[in-house]
DNA sequence: ACAAAGCCGTACCGTACGTTACGGTTCGCA
DNA sequence: TGCGAACCGTAACGTACGGTACGGCTTTGT
């Protein structure tokens, strides 16, 4: 019940492809899931022939803008080899920082709502491919970093999965669905970084090891 | 830019329209947001003329339906002359556990898709709704105990809100938005227990007043 | 150079659904 | 008992939009 299995993609499309699913995730900023296979054609200059080729019905057409969002954000893993305290805390603060500019974006915004939408509709795999490149692609991708801190004894933690979800909770906090549900809330970078930071010293402050250095 | 504005309601309404809104409740549940005005008229037993004289249009069914059930969770306020730390704890673990069963209730999850559903389509205040009886009703509810445990000597903080949203951070974490995004995961009373009080033992292990009492 | 394939733009089709209209029935009230 | 208002059930209307068809243009391969 893991990522891979919803990520095997984003890649065998051709550039004319990716520029019609770049128009698209433009038009779901603007317009939101209301917009029409018109609206894509004309804003792609492509025709809707084109479209029900290449993705088969409008379902696959916002599946495959979901999956190429996806390949497009995906990043490496902090994965290094030498660990201490301060580059502890830079990475948590790193990881905290990117995922606030992500959930902030008007472009993760529109896609996490088109999702919803659809998870509410029926079958659906739209939110299993969101969820699997958001909230569980960022797990993945934070867990060797907090299980390589607590090897270094700088966190003690019994449950990785559950370490993690307190950082998720101290950094997102009520962020992403305020901005879901249309609050008008702009993060500056500036802001970002003042908020990754709280959340680090405290998670910090709730998982360093007794024993650790400071 | 609090409440009260989204909230001048859920009453002024008969016995026969609040059974038609809680059929809307019901069918919402089921069928997501793809409900249409026929199914709710049979559903509800009434004719279309009866859902349009009374509410409008479809966005004013859902806008009543969402004032509806706002009004209906509407809870007291937790505010006692006696507090320390004992009783401190148990009421934010209420708070904490009362919140994880809104979000995590079937009810609150199809209103909230259809909120943000329509907050990605242009002008629309179903969002603002959802918001004022949601994150910010329990807000308004929860900063009073906190301040009440400042006042008391039990907790150290300088601003209320960034407390208060700490503690919605290490109460929900990721639970809303796989929730919203479909993914499977039911909630027992007994974990619902356990996360409240995980979350609030951690809060207090970051808030809690350096000289305050154990 | 020419045929075949791919694609653009547009017109077209079918359906679903929001909204309105209307005949028939019930209920309150004088 | 009779009248009017409210309401139910259903039929009808108009539109928006997903999906398809087709004529013409461009590119590719031989």
């Amino acid at each position: 019940m893991e990522a891979a299995i919803e990520t095997n993609d984003g890649e065998e499309l051709t550039e004319r492809q990716k520029d019609v699913l770049n128009a698209v995730l433009r038009l779901l900023v603007e317009e939101g899931d209301r917009l029409t296979m018109t609206a894509v054609a004309r804003r792609a200059s492509c025709s809707k022939e084109t479209l029900y080729k290449w993705f088969g019905d409008r379902d696959g057409l916002l599946t495959a803008t979901v999956r190429w969002q996806a390949s497009k954000v995906r990043a490496g893993n902090y994965d290094r080899q030498h660990l201490d305290a301060t580059a502890l805390r830079a990475s948590l603060e790193g990881f905290a920082a990117n995922w606030l500019s992500v959930i902030s974006s008007r472009t993760s915004i529109a896609l996490n709502r088109v999702a919803i939408s659809h998870a509410g509709s029926g079958e659906d795999n739209l939110g299993a491919i969101v969820l699997a490149n958001g909230r569980i692609a960022i797990g993945e991708r934070l867990k060797p970093l907090l299980e390589a801190g607590r090897d270094a004894g700088l966190l003690d933690f019994s449950d990785t999965e559950t370490a993690f979800r307190t950082f998720f909770g101290l950094v997102g906090r009520d962020v992403q669905i305020r901005l879901l549900l249309g609050d008008r809330l702009e993060l500056t970078d500036a802001e970002i970084g003042q908020d990754a930071a709280d959340a680090t010293r405290q998670f910090l402050a709730l998982y360093r090891a007794k024993t650790g250095a400071a």
